[in-house]
DNA sequence: GGAGTGACTTTTT
DNA sequence: GAAAAAGCCACTC
């Protein structure tokens, strides 16, 4: 029985390039209400280049927060990244958020 | 088995 | 509109 983490990653693995996912989303689709739970499975985040935790957003479509990978990474740095990704950032928000979000 | 934590969400002040 | 509090679920110690 795989834990309700790895279903977040295997979730999160399947978000194609240029498209954001939220946290309620991956929540709904587990058929649960751990959204902070998922945030818990991504602040692990066993799988760093695959379990693209950057594109999971808050349900308003702000970034929220990450960690990056060490003390030296911070959130602008993510920013361009999904910004290179085709994800257009605003003032820590997703601009044309719903043309962006993924839902499964 | 119980208490604490968290990269959240929603409602209310 | 922004800030704070409460609520919720799963994981870890």
């Amino acid at each position: 029985m795989k834990s309700f983490n790895e279903r977040c990653y295997s979730l999160l693995k399947k978000v194609p390039r240029g498209k954001v996912t939220t946290y309620k989303e991956i929540a709904h689709a587990l058929k649960t209400r751990a959204y902070q739970a998922v945030g818990n499975a991504m602040r692990n985040n066993p799988y760093s280049p695959e379990v693209p935790c950057h594109r999971v957003v808050k349900s308003e479509g702000s970034i929220g927060g990450f960690r990056g990978e060490k003390t030296g990474k911070v959130i602008s740095d993510k920013i361009s990244m999904l910004r290179k990704e085709g994800i257009i950032i605003e003032n820590k928000k997703i601009k044309n958020f719903e043309k962006k979000l993924f839902t499964f």
